[in-house]
DNA sequence: GTTATATTCAACCATGCGGTTGAATATAGG
DNA sequence: CCTATATTCAACCGCATGGTTGAATATAAC
């Protein structure tokens, strides 16, 4: 049961997609960090690094808890874990070689098509992704 | 060897942070498609399917090639490894049940620091990340 | 050659994103 | 109480993104 909606892959896929943000995570596979202590390698204000923290919170990838005046994050795996999991589906393309298979499939096919038969391969359409509950 | 640079996987993750894109990635593990077909599931126009399309050829998720009149698509799973070789590194996190313990030990720390003791946990800081060659 | 099909290109528009600054809030410490 | 520290909030800005439309290009079909 690999489902999740298209919402929350999108603001996850979202949160991995910026640098500072993967840095971020990084530093907090070492632990629990202080919003702080996140900010300070980067070189913007402090506002923006949190506004970065708060994307991660929004995705689910990290969890602030505050503690006396300064707010602690830790990392959340759970969703990273949805990440991997939406790509394990087309771990197939690259782990076995079916991709090579693929490959040679294709250019015999290139060479089919140049020299007369049309449209030999991928006529067939798989269900189409269902307009709101897709991937 | 896990190391791609920052820009790549920007690009990359960008690229899956979109339910429209996912989608058509979707399809293509079914085998090759034309742009018009790709497009055709959605209520967009073809022009904005295919720029899409041009964003998953930016981050490499698909391979396009002109084959007479139409542009037929195909899936470029290595990119894909890419996103997932990065997640593997998290994959402690949520794989070995070092997150429960992790549970257990943020919950002691917090009785502790509640009951007295300040800042035990967290202090050090991983290297940081080096500005320019992260994640 | 003319027409239809498949796709791109260019200009445009609204919205969201990453950043800034300055003020507000809340806790800790002298 | 007053001040310093840690963080958020709100308003603003420039730029990228995702979408539109209409014209341009190239191949296929008649």
């Amino acid at each position: 049961m690999v489902e999740y909606n298209d919402a929350t892959l999108d603001t996850l896929f979202h949160a991995l997609g910026d640098s500072t943000r993967r840095g971020m995570l990084h530093e907090l596979a070492g632990g629990e960090r202080t919003v702080g202590q996140l900010a300070e390698p980067y070189a913007m204000s402090l506002a923006a690094a949190a506004k970065h923290i708060q994307v991660l919170e929004g995705a689910r990838l990290v969890h602030k808890e505050r503690r006396g005046r300064m707010h602690v994050c830790r990392l959340e795996p759970q969703a990273l874990r949805r990440a991997s999991d939406w790509l394990r589906y087309y771990e197939r393309f690259w782990n076995t070689r079916l991709d090579v298979l693929e490959n040679l499939l294709r250019d015999a096919d290139a060479k089919a098509s140049s020299t007369g038969a049309a449209g030999t391969r991928a006529p067939r359409r798989t269900p189409p992704p269902p307009k709101g509950k897709r991937s």
